[in-house]
RNA sequence: GGCCCCAUCGUCUAGGUAGGUCUAGGACACCGGGUUUUCAACCCGGCAACAGGGGUUCGAAUCCCCUUGGGGCUACCA
């Protein structure tokens, strides 16, 4: 029986690290009929956020990773928010303390602060020193009253060099005397993430954990602690790291960083303006562009949409608005330090269980190639069935203030069909727009007006064309094309020469989807007032140049 | 600073655990061409890598060591 999990913390969105080690946990269990868990690990009160756990739920069922057991489905070994786990950790706490495994501390964090730094001066890793007697539960009580933190140390006891015995890595030792006396307990009574880990790993059953090659040195630690309590080791596995652009791990931080860049660089920063939009304070806009803290993502989001920049997308909801499928998240994030060993990249959810296999998991750090995502989304554009295109292109465009929302199903499905070798949703938006909006409210481009309309008798040709329109019995893509085919034919011009004008005249540039659909989509009655708005705004013009 | 991990085209990688079949394969990007009603998409072709230095061996991308480079951890965060 194969049993994983996927732990976060609820600090935040679920992003691209998070949601490729819950895709990998995922596989594996898949893989082999067994048991995938969602455990919360909202053991530090700073930072979690009470809405991050539901973020990263509606996240995960995105991206279509259903857990067997966890929040809002139960399961035997629940609960699975670890704040709810309180009284088991205590119960192992005070096994670890009777059997003087573990004692109490007092110090404040100054006073650890200056230990380590006197450490690192003498150029050695920081171990904390033991005291020759453990202090007793009285001892804590008494510490308590008196106003010094109380923390549960483990004691590290250990005279071999441990093993950690990874799948991706091999053998992996650490000396003994490199890993200090940890705190399992911290002040304010919770436990920290290498005790709570451990004990619902054992309690939860699980047998495999992978997990980001950022928690190899926790593991020794994790292993004294299983082998303190009398717990089985599950196997582990630790991936490679997955490397921004910009060098190092990829970040969370990194949009709030790109966000404070742009505007730094900005000229004109008006902090009340960006405050307002961001739904904070002048004060917190500030402290952030002086990078001491970090306003909520909507405020950035506000914020960086007021200022017209892009910010990199790095939470998967980041991914879902700017258009990119949950197919094309789920293939790519697979393929970020794993590979089926073969030249197959794009590859559907059954044929990524059945061939997942720890064993091909990368050794090496990988940067995320954001142009391969683009086009690997293209790939599923094209080829992801009609329904399912459509099902997503409805949930983008509710998040996003787009007037597309206003098309029909039917409309909706067009506009798809039309645009097949799009990147995005967000193209796709982009493109049909000019469907939707007032006949007399179409922004012109000049450079398309005057390269397209004003030249080559532009103008007399959409003329025609207007005409020929309205002449037709029938209406669509087919009868119109071979209407501008024809007429093209009959000019002894290309149909460049016809079509764009009347492109320019129905949207107000040069770039549409093809311009039959494009025709029909937008229908006679609006095509034929675009035409007529056009004509009588730019024949004035004409014959003034 | 200490500890740990990693090293094949610009990027992701196959090959490395059984050294010869690798004049190193695929994908993205890029360049050139084709198709074409615009932007795309699509089709064809091309460029491009075993970090450096020592070993071991008849033979090394593959094994060992060193150097260099990159990354992770070094919290009462996970």
């Amino acid at each position: 029986m194969v049993v994983t999990r996927f732990a976060p913390s609820p600090t935040g969105y679920l992003h691209i690290g998070g949601a490729r080690t819950a895709l990998f946990n995922w596989l594996l269990a898949k893989k082999n009929n067994g048991t995938f868990i969602l455990r919360i690990e909202d053991t530090d009160t700073k930072r979690n956020t009470p809405t991050a756990t539901q973020q990263v739920i509606n996240d995960l069922r995105w991206l279509g990773i259903e857990w067997d057991e966890g929040p809002e489905v139960g399961g035997p070994n629940g609960p699975y928010l670890q704040s709810q786990r309180r009284d088991i950790y205590d119960k192992y706490m005070k096994q670890l303390l009777d059997d003087k495994k573990a004692y109490y501390c007092f110090d404040t964090p100054e006073q650890l602060q200056q230990m380590r730094e006197k450490a690192i001066a003498k150029k050695e890793n920081f171990i904390y020193p033991r005291p020759n007697q453990f202090t007793t539960a009285e001892d804590a009580e008494k510490a308590r009253t008196q106003g010094h933190p109380v923390t549960v140390r483990f004691a590290v006891d250990s005279d071999e060099p441990i093993v950690v015995n990874d799948v991706v890595r091999g053998k992996v030792t650490f000396a003994p005397t490199e890993i200090s006396d940890f705190i399992i307990k911290k002040s304010d009574g919770f436990p920290t993430y290498n005790f709570a880990c451990v004990i619902d790993d054992e309690l939860m059953k699980v047998t495999h954990v992978i997990r980001g090659q950022e928690h190899l040195m926790n593991t020794p630690s994790q292993q004294l602690l299983q082998k303190a309590l009398g717990f089985k080791t599950p196997t582990y596995a630790h991936m490679s790291v997955t490397i921004s652009e910009g060098g190092g791990k990829l970040s969370k931080r990194e949009r709030p960083k790109a966000l404070r860049n742009a505007i730094a660089n900005s000229s004109d920063i008006n902090l009340e303006k960006l405050a307002d939009l961001g739904n904070i304070t002048a004060e917190q806009v500030d402290s952030f562009l002086k990078g001491k803290t970090t306003p909520d993502m909507p405020a950035i989001d506000a914020m960086a949409k007021h200022l017209g920049i892009k910010l990199p997308e790095i939470n998967i909801v980041d991914f879902f608005k700017s258009g990119y499928l949950p197919e094309t998240m789920v293939n790519f994030l697979a393929l970020l330090g794993w590979n089926p060993g073969n030249d197959r990249e794009i590859m559907t959810i059954d044929e990524l269980i059945t061939s997942f296999d720890l064993s091909r998991l990368t050794k090496t750090n990988s940067l995320f190639d954001r142009k391969k995502l683009l086009a690997f989304n293209t790939e599923y554009i094209r080829m992801l069935k009609p329904e399912k295109l459509l099902s997503h292109f409805k949930d983008y465009l509710k998040t996003i203030d787009s007037s597309v929302i206003s098309a029909d199903e039917k409309m909706l499905e067009e506009i798809l069909k039309a645009n097949a070798g799009a990147k995005t949703f967000a193209g796709i938006e982009q493109k049909s727009r000019f469907l939707f909006t007032e006949n007399d409210n179409i922004q012109y481009d000049e450079k398309a007006v005057n390269k397209v309309l004003l030249k080559n008798d532009g103008l007399a040709i959409l003329e025609i064309v207007r005409d020929k329109l309205e002449a037709m019995e029938q209406f669509s893509s087919e009868v119109i094309e071979n209407m501008l085919r024809g007429l093209a034919e009959e000019k002894q011009l290309g149909l460049g020469k016809v079509a764009q004008p009347l492109r320019v005249a129905i949207c107000g540039n040069t770039v549409s989807p093809p311009i039959f659909d494009s025709v029909n989509m937008l229908g006679r009655e609006n095509t034929l007032a675009r035409i007529d708005i056009t004509l009588k705004k730019f024949a004035q013009k004409n014959k003034e140049s």
